[in-house]
DNA sequence: GTAGGGTTAG
């Protein structure tokens, strides 16, 4: 045996890890009293050619932290290898490795600049996408479909944030030499992010080739924008066309049944999954999702016991489960309930977010627990490690504002280390309305009209104030300074639907055919509901008294 | 080897 030094350690090394003995190639590694560059390479380059990409990396971890930089041998398959090595980093969120493992590789092809331009398009900003672009642009490599699909999307999402790169993305999308689905589904997905549903239907309807994902992305367009009922006609027409529906599409058809308040439609569609094979029973990802829409679809119906079967069949559930199943609760007058299923929560270990706390506070602040909402907002970031938003300060707002405590609503909203809004002042004013204080009142009626002078609702309140109190000349005051200040009201209207025909209700309307019916009904039903105040429940009509005329989610045989 | 779609609050 000739003297081992570290070049005759490498040739076994090397050797084991290519031809796949890669335990015995790491144990061997181990056992190396030095090691060189190319120890290094074999390591990782033999990891990662027989699929073993988590010690690929360890060991590209712990190279660099001994001091050595990757050269063109330490991925041996070459590029691919490479380019899959950003693509794991972008994965996983590490967007400075994945730039790091790029800007050494010794060559780059158009999968090494398509994975690192992905990388910035899903991990952000988004805008080093579009710069990644111009510098492979400029390094002659020539882009392909995957380049402008991935430019596309990186275009997209960024006119979410006001700078219109929806112009961008369309001028790159009708200079491509090649279009596919998914640069057509990025655009989709675009548009309706700049709000332009009308825009991304037309694109749909063009589009020659089809699948789940673009009709998918078109459905939550309509949800996202609050065009429910489009959304809904879109699945009907995705069932017509014997499409496939996956949870993505479910997840949105039942949010869309539940801003509607379509208890009917969301029933239909709770069918629906379970004859798709959705069960809550895998606790696989998909199922929570899922899971999770139906819970929301049925609280917002006030189905509060139906979401709750729901949530308790589920095998696992995620924060959102638990979030959307609080806040059932709490928006269902169950505040009690609410508290305690938060406290479940923190038993099963789940963390809670921001939106739990959201839940939480306002449960405290409909159910009037002003002590307990008090002790989780000043706990919560000891707690929980969520520092209050704004969102829990308006909470907050609200709960002492009900409860009649107004100067505490008042200096939290002063003291606040955030900018107030009119959201967090009107629910003061609203507060100070119902416990009748006008000076504080007055003082919120007039932070609020700095914030937004065309608006009305502090102009109503205010006057609505000086009107209770019968201090008639203030309140007529108030209505000429609207009147001066060319402010109007627009008249609250509500409708409801009834074997298909819609009716609509005013302020004073008289139109109605059956007005005189309607007003000596609605007299004894107030009547009724005054001794139920006090302990008021919230239930749904059995079927047998509703009269269902809704519109069928689709018309196969159950 | 690389690209597109989802739930909870406000």
């Amino acid at each position: 045996m000739p003297e081992r030094n570290v070049f005759t350690w490498n040739s076994f090394v090397t050797a084991l890890a290519k031809l796949g003995f890669l335990d015995e190639a790491d144990s061997l590694f181990r056992s190396m009293p030095e090691r060189d560059q190319c120890t290094w390479n074999s390591m990782v380059s033999g990891f990662a050619q027989h699929d073993r990409c988590e010690e690929a990396l360890q060991y590209f971890g712990l190279m660099h932290k001994e001091g050595f930089k990757a050269n063109e041998y330490t991925f041996a398959s070459g590029l691919s290898a490479c380019s899959a090595l950003v693509d794991m980093y972008s994965k996983c969120g590490n967007v400075s490795d994945a730039q790091q493992v790029f800007d050494e590789m010794g060559s780059r092809n158009v999968v090494s600049w398509n994975s690192l331009i992905t990388c910035y398009e899903q991990n952000g900003p988004a805008v080093e996408a579009l710069k990644v672009f111009h510098e492979m642009l400029k390094s002659n490599v020539e882009p392909d479909e995957v380049t402008f699909a991935s430019v596309v999307s990186a275009c997209a999402s960024l006119s979410a944030i006001k700078c219109s790169r929806i112009t961008e993305a369309r001028f790159i999308f009708d200079n491509m030499p090649i279009r596919n689905v998914i640069a057509e589904t990025s655009m989709i997905r675009g548009y309706a992010m700049a709000a332009s549903t009308k825009a991304a239907r037309l694109m749909f309807t063009k589009m020659k080739e089809r699948n789940i994902v673009s009709w998918n992305a078109l459905i939550s367009g309509y949800t996202q924008n609050g065009e429910n009922e489009e959304a809904l006609n879109l699945f009907r027409l995705l069932k017509r066309e014997s499409v496939c529906p996956t949870h993505y599409t479910f997840a949105n058809v039942l949010k869309a049944c539940a801003d509607l308040a379509e208890l009917h439609l969301g029933m239909q569609a709770h069918v629906h999954v379970l004859k798709h094979g959705f069960k809550f029973q895998s606790g696989e990802e998909a199922d929570i999702f899922v899971g999770n829409s139906l819970i929301d679809m049925y609280v917002k119906c006030g189905c509060v016991e139906d979401g709750y079967l729901v949530f308790r069949k589920m095998m696992e559930r995620d924060c959102v489960s638990w979030n959307a199943m609080i806040i059932g609760f709490a928006q269902n007058g169950y505040g009690n309930e609410a508290l305690e299923l938060f406290r479940e929560m923190l038993d099963s270990g789940e963390k809670p977010d921001h939106i739990t706390m959201i839940g939480v506070l306002s449960a405290c602040g409909h159910a009037g627990f002003v002590d307990e909402g008090r002790h989780y907002f000043s706990s919560m970031t000891k707690d929980f490690g969520v520092a209050p938003l704004r969102d829990h300060y308006t909470c907050m707002v609200d709960l002492l504002g009900r409860a009649g405590f107004l100067e505490e609503a008042k200096s939290m909203i002063e003291e606040m280390p955030m900018q107030p809004d009119s959201v967090i002042w009107g629910s003061l004013l609203a507060a100070c309305k119902v416990h009748r204080n006008i000076t504080l009142g007055k003082y919120v009626a007039e932070k609020l009209l700095g914030l937004e002078a065309s608006k009305s609702g502090p102009y109503v309140l205010l006057s609505n104030m000086y009107a209770e109190l019968g201090q008639w000349g203030d309140a007529m005051n108030v209505r000429k300074l609207m009147k001066k200040e060319g402010v109007t009201k627009q008249p609250g209207c509500s409708w409801i639907k009834i074997q298909g025909h819609v009716h609509v209700f005013m302020v004073k309307d008289k139109r109605h055919p059956r007005k005189r019916q309607i007003h000596s009904l609605l007299d004894i039903l107030s009547a009724e509901m005054r001794p139920e105040q006090d302990h008021a429940e919230t239930g749904s009509l059995s079927s047998e008294e509703m009269d269902y005329s809704s519109t069928l989610l689709w018309d196969d045989t159950m």
